[in-house]
Order: C-alpha cells, then sequence, then structure tokens
DNA sequence: CTACTATGCAACAAATTGTTCTATAGGGGG
DNA sequence: CCCCCTATAGAACAATTTGTTGCATAGTAG
C-alpha cells in the first residue's frame, strides 16, 4: 500500500519553506506560523506533521545536512587526488545549502543531542573520503606509511570549515591550490624519515 | 556625576543570568521572562535596559566573546612559544565561558551582521598573537621569511576550533603536542629551501 | 531635606503557540 | 463508478509569550 501522495507533497513544499526560513533568517525564525504563512498550508496541517517547533526544525536541519555522495577518485597522483576531493567540499560550501546551514547546525549541537549526531556523522563521511585519499597514496608508495595521516586529514577538512565558517574568508581556487600544496609538502617531506 | 550603583547592580545580575542561560539551553532561550525568573528582576526593568530580545542577546553574547588578553612570550624557541601560546588558546576553549558559546556566536554570525563584527575582531586577535611568535622565530633565524606563515597560522588555529566546535573532540595536552610538533615540522622543512 | 530616577508591580494589548472540531476534497480499492 | 478512508483547510479556542504603560515605592545625589 502506497503512501499518500498529500502526505509526500505537504512534506516536500513545508520542508522546502522551513529550509529557506532556515538559511534566510536563521533557526529562531523556523515556525509553524511562518512555514504556513510561506506556503499556504495550514496551521493545522503542519502541526500534525510536526507536532512541536522543535521537531520541525530538526527534519529541515537533517533534510539539508545529508551528505551528498562523493564518487571516490584515488587513482592518483596525490595532490590530484587531494584537489579534486577538497574542490568538491569546498563547493558544497560555497554553494549548497549546507554551507549556509552548517553554522546553525554547530550552533545547535553545543545544547542539542540530535543535531551533535547529524554533525558527527556528516564529518565521519567527509574524513572517511580523506581518509581514502591517503591510503591509495600510500598504497602506491607515494608516500609512506608513517606519514602522520590522521592529523593531515583533520588539517585538510578543519581549514576550509574554518575558514568559511569562522573566519568567513573566501574559499577560492587560489586559496585551495596553496592548501593542498602544503598538506602535499608535508605528507612528502615527512615521507620515509 | 557617578553613574547610578543600580543601574550597575542590574546590568551585571542580568547579564550573567543571561549568559548562564545563553550556555545552559541556547541562544533561544535568552528572553527577558527567562532573565527575569532567574534574578527576580522584573520584566519591566529588563525592558528598560535592553529594549527588545535581540539587543539582550546581543549583550549576553558580547559580554562573553570579550578576548582575555593574552601576555606575549616570543622569546623562543619556536617549538616553546606556539606551544605556550596555543596551550592558552586551548585552556579557553577547554574551561572558559568562550569556549562554551562560540558556536552559538559563530552560528548567529551567518544571520547577523553584529555577531560577525564580534567574531572577526575575535579572531583577528587571535591570529595577531600566533603572527607574533612566527615572526619572532624569523627575527631569531630559527626559520627563514620564505615559510608560508599566514597558512601555518590558519592552520595552528583552525585546528583546535575545528575540532572542539564541529568535531567535539577532546583537546588535550596530547593533541596539542602533536599538534605544535607537526607544525614546528612544517615551519622547518620549509625553510631555506 | 529635596529633587531625581531606578525599580517593582499590576494591568493591558498584541502576537505566538498549540489544541480541537467540523466540513470538504482527494485517493485507493472494489 | 462508487464508497470508505484519510489529509487538509478553516475557525474557534485557551495558554503562553512579548512588549507597553502608569503608578507607587525606595534608593541616590546634592
Amino acid at each position: 500500500m502506497k503512501e499518500d501522495p498529500r502526505l509526500i507533497a505537504t512534506r516536500q513544499t513545508a520542508l522546502d519553506a522551513a529550509q529557506k526560513i532556515l538559511m534566510d533568517e536563521g533557526v529562531l525564525h523556523v515556525t509553524h506560523g511562518a512555514v504556513s504563512k510561506a506556503t499556504g498550508i495550514s496551521r493545522s496541517t503542519l502541526y500534525r506533521h510536526w507536532p512541536d517547533a522543535r521537531s520541525l526544525r530538526d527534519a529541515a536541519f537533517r533534510r539539508i545536512a545529508t551528505p551528498p555522495n562523493i564518487p571516490p577518485k584515488t587513482d592518483g597522483p596525490l595532490r590530484s587526488d587531494l584537489r579534486w576531493l577538497l574542490g568538491i567540499l569546498m563547493g558544497a560550501l560555497n554553494d549548497t545549502p549546507w554551507g549556509q546551514i552548517a553554522p546553525q547546525v554547530v550552533a545547535a549541537a553545543s545544547t542539542d543531542e540530535e543535531a551533535r549526531l547529524v554533525i558527527t556523522e556528516f564529518m565521519k563521511d567527509r574524513f572517511a573520503s580523506v581518509e581514502a585519499v591517503f591510503a591509495a597514496a600510500v598504497g602506491r608508495g607515494e608516500i609512506t606509511a608513517d606519514v602522520p595521516v590522521d592529523q593531515l586529514i583533520e588539517l585538510a577538512v578543519a581549514a576550509p570549515y574554518f575558514r568559511k565558517l569562522i573566519r568567513h574568508e573566501a574559499l577560492d581556487e587560489d586559496w585551495l591550490d596553496q592548501h593542498v600544496d602544503l598538506l602535499c609538502s608535508i605528507a612528502k617531506t615527512n615521507s620515509g624519515q
């Protein structure tokens, strides 16, 4: 038995609007009333779908924070793989809803277990991608196993996030080139000594 | 003509409570009503001091986000100076209100010009401290001027913030030792080539 | 002591939040 | 095509929150 298409349509319309409000005005303004006004969906219907303000906000967060699937590229060389992967990550921060919403998820995570789960899951995926790139480089013999890979992964991801979320500095191609260069030089000079 | 001590007392008591609420329950719960209930100060008095919810929240943010003065230590060696400075930064993240509040300032900054100002000012101070340490190392001839100092500074500060605010991983002495080791090895191997 | 001003308190309007009921319209199964 | 089920819209409603105002009281400065 299939799900009533009206349920699906309502959910989609409502969360689209909630997402937009979340990005434009912040979590404080994501309420049943605001979503109702934005969509024309009646308040009572919204309450039926999300019984309170918190579950509505959670739903909006969760919808945005779903990590895009990143097709792996690990055929080397390291610089090229890293550049490619971090390019996607940077693109996501610059041009997708995730980039706009991330600060608010970060904030929610400090007082809310649910949001913390969302973000740590998300980061685990990111780290796994970078990890795979380094592992492949070790497998090819491009770098040796005694490189401090865990630290490098953390630096690789930390820099763009810090730059975007906390410093509000531009993330552009030039910056990324420099960043990848530095990471590679660390990996190479620490390799096999 | 001195300021009425009643004004000072009210401000202090109210903001103490606002700060506590901000840390424990998040920015959403910092309201005139909540502060009034927590302090016994009447709502009308609070409204007289802070005309709307936003100015109350801003005041609470601003009070916490005031950077502590860090006495500079730049007498070398680089590893020691860096370890000392980042130790203070880490301590602040772990054990002061700033560490608890930072995520919410980050979030506010994404939709609020005022909060963005608070955080960029704050970071400018941090960067200046780290910069001074590297500059001193260059001055002593411990590293050469062609080290990518700006990138190193960013990595130095980004890592602890990312780790604490976004990954919610522990910031401890062992981690910091590794972090500083890596930074120094980058600085040294990139030096004079 | 006097003039000034911050506070507390109560009453109030307005907006928001959440609930419930009914009528209506859409969808799925026979 | 028809009937049953269910989702939605809309309105009415209570409770809470938000912000305002007027007045009495009490603390402060000169």
